[in-house]
DNA sequence: GAGCACTGC
């Protein structure tokens, strides 16, 4: 990834020396908008200089004499590699006047005024200062993305602005909100309609084509792989010059992209490895996220006289990394992505169309440095029928468990009626409040225990941080602190594609986990890290034993600072200690037990395990795991995670003992989340009833199938204003029946 | 006997 950053470099530098931006003819206009408001949005394509200048001109103008400007971007290299760019232009040293915070790396003093930083780590100091006295404007960079940092910041602001921070502040805050196709209509009416001023970029021209090989038909289908790489060799010899960057969906099919492409050409150059084919002229190279560094670095060099580049990458190109010479995109229309079911409680990794405003992204990349074209291998009904206007945000997407915990920890307690800009569907927030209530972070009033400004503490899923927090008051936080470091970072295990490689990976993993005792996938992360620890050659050893190095790193990295964290804890008064009778080879599985006993299973038919936290799935134990084959011996397991692809599989598995759970699971059952969020919503009105109902309605209209249309066509012929009183009413008996059952 | 996009604290 240094890589991306010097090349980041190269083009701000470009800019750097051509002094005609296009952000610098609004200058007077920004700084006015910014003095006359509370909020701004701003909105700048690619490359119109708005992340590195905009925060020059606010502090030219007077922005940070009353407090810091804070700029928030999405990812730790770009929040480094912009902070070390504008200290350049400032001619200042990195640190001083211009600094930047991300996790592990704060690089700022009692001097700096214009201070960038991640999303995640403004969240974090939120906690500690919820007025942000700090600041005296807070500039969101890259919103269109929707990062949940950033929703959720989003709230936070524009309730603290509701609720008269104002007052409690000295000076008023500023807030700009910085994007590049984010509907700003909608922004612009979230922050009470807020101005919106518009910066045209720089882009060179792209024509743009429908290629009709994908129709509305294929959307569930793989076609795609094959059509897109027709369309590569196409593009390839009809094409005058330039490099071609092509959009897939994964490792596996970007994988078989290479492959097929270079089969095509019927010419294989065997003095080069998988990565480094060419052919007829062309140079394939894949990229994707897992790739080891060096091999990713090789996408940024030039390629040789009379021989074009093409890159088959995931989104990864999207956002993340620019490749400079870019004039041909192929768009697969795909990409790869993580919904959470909360039906299922399940987290779902599904191929999906991508949405108009990505495909304008994507297209968006073959403009950077001369015109371009860009190539989608689908048709126009395609793009009407299949792909939505925007991508569905991550608040809509991923578990909320954490999210909700910061907001309780910030003293908002209804939650379901936070100001959201996209509401996620109250079923995924209940959902949420009861993982929160099982762990002890929250109390049956909804308010956050002693427990869960604890769990909150810990930069991670609050199910991790429980067992953490267990086995810091059992006094044996060395053994889970680095499995909650394993679990925490990128997957550490290598996969290979090339099936000799995957064969030899695979059994080194098979031999890791039998060293690690045999049969518990948490005690092998536990002896890799150990054995990496100790090492004297930490990276050599990785590599022999086909581990990602990257990953280690950043565990190592990651367990300092949980230890640090719980050293500090432990110092609490309120912080529990207990005392662990059992074998201490029990000890692991047991604090594992404290905060994933929603993620136990038992043994059901043939190699089936039935899990107890109500959905009663059936469960697969994946390949990958060490016991996986051993499952007649096995009756109740705990398990970290689930993936749903062919089967429901689950992954990083021990087994344990019923009775270290017996008393845990009846917490799963013992109340329903409607109670817990009934005491964030006591004067709940029927009206708003019928508008959250409402916005499900859209949620299923969008969806297009024929369930779902009867599901609205059913709604809207009881759906009057009384009714929604009398199912609001229901649920309030349901509940307080349930309470006078409740044992006191 | 499977096949895991991308971030962040």
């Amino acid at each position: 990834m240094e890589k991306s950053v010097r090349s980041r470099r190269r083009e701000d530098n470009e800019s750097f020396y051509n002094p005609i931006l296009p952000i610098h003819k609004w200058k007077d206009e920004l700084v006015r908008a910014a003095k006359d408001n509370s909020f701004l949005i701003v909105m700048g394509d690619t490359g119109s200089g708005k992340t590195t200048q905009l925060p020059q001109y606010l502090y030219k103008a007077g922005f940070g004499k009353n407090g810091m400007i804070g700029v928030t971007q999405p990812r730790r290299v770009a929040t480094i590699s912009v902070a070390q760019r504008v200290a350049e232009e400032m001619n200042c040293s990195l640190g001083s006047t211009v600094g930047y915070q991300v996790r592990f790396d704060d690089c700022t003093s009692e001097r700096t005024v214009i201070k960038y930083m991640t999303d995640g780590c403004l969240l974090r100091n939120t906690l500690a200062d919820p007025d942000l006295t700090k600041y005296s404007t807070i500039v969101l960079d890259e919103a269109h993305e929707r990062s949940l940092s950033t929703d959720i910041l989003f709230g936070l602001l524009k309730k603290q602005f509701q609720l008269g921070s104002r007052k409690r502040r000295k000076y008023p805050l500023t807030v700009i909100v910085m994007s590049a196709t984010l509907e700003t209509q909608k922004l612009s009416l979230f922050f009470g309609n807020c101005p919106v001023v518009t910066i045209p970029g720089k882009l060179f021209p792209i024509k743009e084509r429908f290629l009709n090989l994908i129709g509305p038909r294929d959307k569930d289908s793989t076609a795609y792989v094959t059509e897109t790489v027709k369309v590569t060799l196409q593009t390839h010899l009809n094409e005058t010059e330039g490099d071609i960057l092509v959009f897939l969906t994964g490792q596996a099919e970007i994988e078989r992209a290479c492959n097929l492409l270079f089969k095509k050409a019927e010419a294989i150059d065997y003095r080069h490895d998988l990565y480094d084919r060419s052919v007829e002229g062309l140079l394939i190279l894949p990229l994707y996220g897992s790739m080891p560094t060096d091999q990713q670095k090789r996408i940024f060099l030039a390629p040789p006289a009379g021989i074009r580049k093409c890159v088959l990458s995931t989104n990864i190109a999207a956002t993340s990394v620019t490749i400079e010479g870019i004039r041909y995109v192929v768009d697969s229309g795909f990409v790869k992505q993580l919904n959470y079911n909360p039906r299922a409680g399940l987290d779902i990794l599904e191929i999906v169309p991508i949405s108009k405003s990505e495909a304008v992204q994507r297209a968006g990349r073959a403009g950077r440095t001369a015109p371009g074209k860009c190539f989608r291998i689908y048709s126009e009904e395609f793009w009407e029928k299949c792909m939505p206007d925007h991508m569905i945000p991550d608040i809509k997407r991923t578990s909320l468990a954490s999210v909700i915990l910061t907001l309780k920890c910030l003293e908002i307690h209804d939650v379901i009626r936070f100001p959201y800009l996209d509401h996620p569907e109250e079923k995924h927030i209940l959902e949420a409040l009861k993982k929160l209530y099982q762990c002890g972070a929250i109390d049956r009033t909804g308010c956050v225990t002693k427990l869960g400004h604890f769990i909150m503490e810990f930069p991670l899923s609050p199910n991790l941080a429980c067992a953490v927090i267990k086995a810091t008051s059992f006094g044996c936080q060395e053994l889970l602190l680095p499995v909650a470091a394993m679990l925490s970072v990128e997957h550490v295990f290598i996969q290979s594609g090339e099936s000799q490689k995957q064969k030899e990976a695979g059994q080194g993993h098979e031999e890791l986990s039998q060293l690690a005792g045999g049969c518990n996938d948490f005690a092998t992360l536990l002896y890799i890290f150990e054995q990496c620890k100790t090492s004297p050659k930490p990276a050599a050893w990785c590599h022999k034993n086909g581990i990602h190095w990257r990953a280690l790193k950043s565990a190592l990295n990651v367990e300092k600072q949980l230890k640090e964290i719980a050293n500090r804890l432990k110092e609490n008064k309120d912080f529990p200690v207990e005392k662990f009778d059992g074998p201490r080879n029990e000890m692991l599985r047991h604090c594992l037990c404290a905060g994933y006993f929603s993620n136990v299973a038992r043994r059901s038919v043939g190699r089936t395990f039935r899990t107890m936290d109500g959905h009663g799935s059936i469960i697969h134990i994946h390949p990958s795991s060490a016991l996986f084959g051993k499952e007649s011996q096995l009756e109740w397991i705990l398990f970290h995670n689930v993936l749903v692809t062919s089967k429901i599989f689950v992954r990083t598995v021990c087994p344990i003992r019923y009775e270290w759970v017996k008393d845990l699971l009846p917490k799963l059952h013992d109340i329903d989340a409607y109670e817990l969020s009934n005491v964030a919503r006591e004067e709940v009105t029927a009206e708003e009833i019928l508008k959250w109902e409402s916005k499900e309605e859209t949620k299923h209209r969008n969806d297009g199938t024929e369930e779902a249309l009867n599901k609205i066509k059913k709604r809207n012929d009881d759906k009057s204003i009384s009714d929604a009183k009398a199912r609001y009413l229901q649920r309030k008996q349901q509940k307080s029946e349930m309470l006078k059952m409740e044992p006191s």
